[in-house]
Order: structure tokens, then C-alpha cells, then sequence
DNA sequence: CAGTTATTTCAGAAATTACTGAAATAACTG
DNA sequence: CAGTTATTTCAGTAATTTCTGAAATAACTG
């Protein structure tokens, strides 16, 4: 298979950015060619319309699965293995965040944790750098579960409702004035303990 | 500066983790430590206590410089430059999506705009998969600027307001069942147009 | 200005990551 | 089972990224 113009044009696009979204280039170009080709592809036409080894291909595509974002199907009377990315882009988005979030936040937020356990009964046994950087830790994971926390939420929600919240916009700051009057503003946040820095 | 543990500890996860994020160790390594210092702290000390070179340093808080994750200040009588993160946590966390936005999602937001360009007045023109990846193309764009706008929203909000909405969990959903009496739900989100795959 | 100290630059070394072709494995077919 | 086709694995190579030490630059000081 050779590529369009557009096509190309789109695939290379992918292949340039892999490198900052955390995937290499063959990964990202497969996965742009994917989605913009309706039929499902084998590893064999990926591997034509990219140009590269057949072996990248086949480890390409084994990440992708790993990121759980394609689709594996088969064609009658035909053995090889198609593959598709999900219909509905947010669909998506969805795992793209969630493998994200289990890549790069967790395990950071289970070491804050872990290092949290550490921290003694008693304030006074800790010399005031130690009980800074326990302070530091403590409010960054705090932090940090109030986003997952959100996140969990919005990915809780159906699409349809998603994308409804997404474009309302402006009338989020209105609702937030409602709610105060319920819930005060003023609960206190985290116990950040930060004297100013010298 | 030699570390105690649960620095020591601290700074290494970040290391560790600095790949997954898109930056190298030594730079996770640096910001880790200005994190849980509550000292400004030069290029020196900072050499010191990750055990690496200088001009390893050097280039790290450039990088974070670049980032604009890190503030510069001077102390009285000393011409060396000292470094520290934001008082809080709250702004790193807005900085760090700004940034990361900027790089990983802007250009490819361009790119799409310029390949949307593209598509000729009329469709008649085209092939089946060059319409197929136009309309990809179109749906992807509006994805993310729905995305890219939500966000631009909760950015525009002071932080006390942004935690409040954070913490609000499950009450959105009951935001939501309101205001859909208002803005009916099936107002038409997408020309998807994909009569699905074979 | 010469001397001192802080910082940056940069060429090359070291480490890591990506890619290839060949061989191994797996899954079918007659 | 022997033959065929699809896929994976993997050792070695290529490409890229990170890191270092040395040299250059910049900013002060007496």
C-alpha cells in the first residue's frame, strides 16, 4: 500500500510527536494509520504502508495492545491478525488517560504513600528539614487524590454526558456559586505548613 | 549535602520516573529536591547532593527554566543563582499542564487544522479512505478543542474555586441532570459520520 | 586590568532505546 | 506429518539521548 499525500501527511505527523507523547515513532505512526483507515489492517499492509521492518510492526502493535488501544479482529477465511482502533475516539481518549494515569501517577502516589507511613508519632523526633519534606510529600498527595479523585468521577460518567460538561463551560463558575452557599468556601484545604521560603 | 533517607528516597522515584514524564532522571531528580527543600538552593549544593556533574546540572535547570517550573532568586552578598519550585503545588500542577499542552498536544491541534484545510469544496472529488481519514481528521480536531476549551475554563479559575470543583464528586452528575432540562442532551455532537468498520 | 568565581557550552563517551534480519515458534492445510 | 503461512523473539546494530570533563564565557573584585 502507498500512502496519500494526506495520509502521509498525517502518519509522519504521528511518527515526529511519538517521541514526546512516550512512544516511539513506528508506534506512532501505526497507530495513525490505523485510525485513519476504516478497514481493519494486518501487520503486512501496516508494515508496506510504513516502510519499515515487519519485526517493528509486530512490536508495535504488541504495545499498542498493551496500551489496550486497539482492536484485534479477524476476517473469514483468512488467518492473519486485523487490527482496528476503537469507533468512537473518546473511547479513546478514555484509555489513553487511563493508561497515563496508571503509567505516571500511581506509581508515584504509592510512594507517597509509602513514604508517608514513615513519618514518627512525634513531630519533635524529626529535624526541620525531614519534617519539611514530609509536609512536601503529604501535600502532594493530597493533591493528587483530589485529581484522580475527579478523574475517577468524570470517567464514571457516559460519553454523551462527558461531552456535555465539556461544553458547558462558563456555567461551571455559576454552579460553583450555587454550591458555596451550601457548602461553605472556606473548609480548610491541606495543612501546607509552609512558613515562606527564605 | 548528603541526603537523608527519606530524601534520598524521594529523589530517586522522581529520577525513576523522569522517563515516563517526558524529562530525564537527572532533571526528575533535581525538581524532586527543590521540591522538599525549603531552601533556595544553587547549582552547587544541588551537584552535591544528587552526586552528578556539574554541568549535568547545569543544563537540568535550564530545562526546568524552559519548563517554567522553577523560580530564580538571589540571596544578599551571594552572586550564585539559587533555585527554588513555587510555594504551591497547585501551581506547579497548572504549569505542568500548560506545558505539557503546549508540546503535546498543540502541534498536533495545528497539523489537523492545516490537513483539515485541505479537503476540497466538494466530496464527490474524493476516494472512499481519503474522506474517511478527512472525517477522522475533523472529529479528532473538534475532540480535542472540546478538551483544550473545558480545560481553558478551569485554568481561567482561581485555585480556591478549582479544588472546590474538584471536590464536588458525585453533586456534577446532579449539575448535570438540571441543566439538561434546560440544554436538551441530544443536541447533535459530532459529523462522526462512520458507518462503522467492517 | 589581572584574578577569582559562577555558569554555560560543547565535543566526545556512555547509556539507553529503537530497529532489523534471521531464526524460532505457532497455527493452519492437504 | 510435511509443507505453508503468520507471528514473535532476539541478538546484534543503528540511532538517539544523556552525561561528563574541559574549555569558553560571563560576572564580579580589588
Amino acid at each position: 500500500m502507498q500512502l496519500a499525500q494526506l495520509q502521509q501527511d498525517f502518519v509522519l505527523h504521528f511518527g515526529e510527536m511519538g517521541s514526546r507523547w512516550g512512544i516511539n515513532r513506528t508506534v506512532g505512526q501505526i497507530y495513525a494509520l490505523l485510525v485513519i483507515s476504516q478497514a481493519p489492517l494486518n501487520a503486512e499492509e501496516i508494515t508496506q504502508a510504513l516502510g519499515c521492518s515487519r519485526s517493528n510492526v509486530s512490536m508495535g502493535l504488541k504495545e499498542l495492545q498493551a496500551w489496550n488501544l486497539v482492536r484485534l479482529q479477524h476476517q473469514p477465511d483468512d488467518r492473519r491478525d486485523y487490527f482496528t482502533t476503537p469507533d468512537d475516539l473518546w473511547e479513546i481518549v478514555r484509555t489513553l488517560v487511563a493508561e497515563r494515569k496508571k503509567r505516571e501517577i500511581d506509581p508515584t502516589l504509592t510512594k507517597l504513600r509509602e513514604l508517608e507511613m514513615q513519618r514518627p508519632e512525634h513531630n519533635q523526633a524529626l529535624d526541620a528539614p525531614t519534617a519539611y519534606a514530609f509536609d512536601q510529600i503529604a501535600a502532594m498527595r493530597e493533591l493528587i487524590e483530589n485529581l484522580t479523585g475527579f478523574y475517577d468521577e468524570m470517567n464514571r460518567m457516559e460519553t454523551e454526558r462527558l461531552v456535555q460538561l465539556l461544553k458547558l463551560g462558563t456555567k461551571l463558575k455559576g454552579f460553583l456559586d450555587t454550591t458555596s452557599k451550601i457548602l461553605p468556601l472556606k473548609a480548610p484545604t491541606s495543612p501546607q505548613a509552609s512558613p515562606a521560603r527564605r
